[in-house]
DNA sequence: GATATTTGACCGGA
DNA sequence: TCCGGTCAAATATC
């Protein structure tokens, strides 16, 4: 089996799907087209394989075409020479996993992620000639040029409607002390910004973003309002995806959303990779029906929080399926014991510190980091058509 | 004075 | 036209 000749063998794949969309109904000499870009990382570690499959596939405006070309051809060249700074940066983070610099480890870590949402930004503005993601991560990338040529206003009227959020939507039920008026602390600084009263519920919903919006370009949001039925309990919707920097034992110390068992992971040395993507990363395995529902809903194997019940707290996903966004996070839970059950759906924001511990439970897989294989990472262009997800029975590499 | 919250106005999608 | 999301001036808090 092709997986099975690439153990060892970290693979980079970057591909770009050209394709109807089929989807469309329209009535058409405005046949949508979709552009998907695909980078696929599949290395392994210890008895794991990891994969990472970003899928960005956005609709076509017809008459964007001619400038899109130009721009997926100076993005593709963009990308190409992110993904190889991708390479190094892994490279040297294999160095220092053999050294056990677990602190610089951590830096890289942190690098490869900002250059992975780097190039998933400039994917995007490649291949929708959309503007949506001009600043990411506190940094503004070439999109602006698209602002340029689309702009027929010197000074574009700023809108007051609610941003297209590039990542999915998430959705969190909290308990909180009866009488309370703020759910707990979820380990993130917000700063509310509205508040309003919603038509047919009992209680208004208050608006908060990031404190760290201004200073590091944060673009996370969550909205929060009291159940009707009992207000002590609260829906939770965050919308986007935390870019900005908290540290773990931060969370730790704060939060009372996640779980406790951090301890755990200080125990394993492990390496907390965030990956803070706003695109799919997805595992399909050809046995799993949880597949056939993108938008699966599961259960945090959490310990009972303090003050707590353990059923009131609901997470569960709300993909923005129009656009494919989200993150599928499959392989997270992925063990002898629940591979069968492989495909998860993850609510793809407050990345930093939930999917901060599912990754641990991938990267801790062994217990010591200086067992994972060296980079030897190869990396290819291709630009030909390919399936852009793959199908991979798991059931391989616990034989 | 800096920062956070409140709240009415504004905006645009449905 | 309605309603929910956002803005920004006013106000509160530290």
């Amino acid at each position: 089996m092709l997986i099975k000749s690439m153990l060892c063998k970290p693979i980079i794949r970057c591909t770009r799907n050209r394709s109807l969309d089929t989807r469309n109904t329209r009535p058409s000499n405005t046949t949508a087209k979709s552009t998907q870009i695909s980078l696929t990382i599949i290395y392994f570690s210890a008895f794991k394989p990891y994969i990472r499959t970003l899928h960005v596939r956005k609709r076509k405006r017809p008459h964007l075409f001619k400038l899109q070309r130009t721009m997926m051809e100076s993005g593709t060249d963009m990308m190409v020479s992110e993904l190889y700074q991708i390479h190094e940066l892994a490279r040297k983070l294999n160095e220092n996993l053999e050294l056990s610099h677990y602190e610089i480890c951590r830096s890289l870590a942190k690098e490869i992620i900002c250059a992975i949402e780097k190039t998933i930004c400039t994917a995007k503005s490649s291949s929708t000639g959309e503007t949506e993601l001009a600043f990411f991560n506190g940094r503004e990338f070439h999109v602006d040029r698209l602002n340029k040529e689309f702009s027929t206003d010197n000074e574009p009227k700023k809108s007051k409607k609610r941003k297209i959020m590039a990542t999915g939507t998430s959705q969190v039920r909290v308990s909180s002390d009866p009488g309370a008026d703020m759910p707990p602390d979820d380990g993130h600084s917000w700063r509310k910004y509205g508040q309003k009263d919603i038509l047919g519920a009992k209680h208004p919903r208050s608006y908060y973003r990031c404190t760290h919006r201004k200073t590091q370009g944060c673009a996370a949001m969550k909205q929060v309002q009291k159940t009707d039925e009992n207000s002590s309990i609260f829906d939770i919707t965050y919308l986007g995806t935390h870019t900005c920097f908290i540290s773990p034992q931060h969370i730790a110390s704060k939060t009372s959303y996640y779980n406790p068992q951090q301890s755990l992971l200080d125990q394993q040395n492990s390496l907390v990779l965030h990956l803070g993507f706003e695109t799919n990363l997805k595992l399909k395995t050809e046995s799993s029906d949880l597949n056939k529902d993108p938008t699966s809903s599961f259960s945090f194997p959490s310990t009972p929080i303090e003050g707590m019940n353990s059923e009131n707290v609901l997470f569960c996903s709300s993909q923005r399926t129009e656009c494919c966004y989200g993150v599928n996070l499959s392989s997270a839970l992925m063990s002898p014991t629940s591979y069968e059950s492989n495909c998860f759906t993850w609510p793809s924001c407050e990345m930093s510190s939930e999917v901060d511990y599912a990754l641990t439970e991938i990267i801790s897989a062994s217990n010591s980091v200086a067992d994972l294989p060296v980079m030897d990472v190869e990396f290819m262009r291709d630009y030909e058509e390919m399936d852009a997800e793959i199908l991979f029975d798991t059931s391989i590499f616990f034989e």
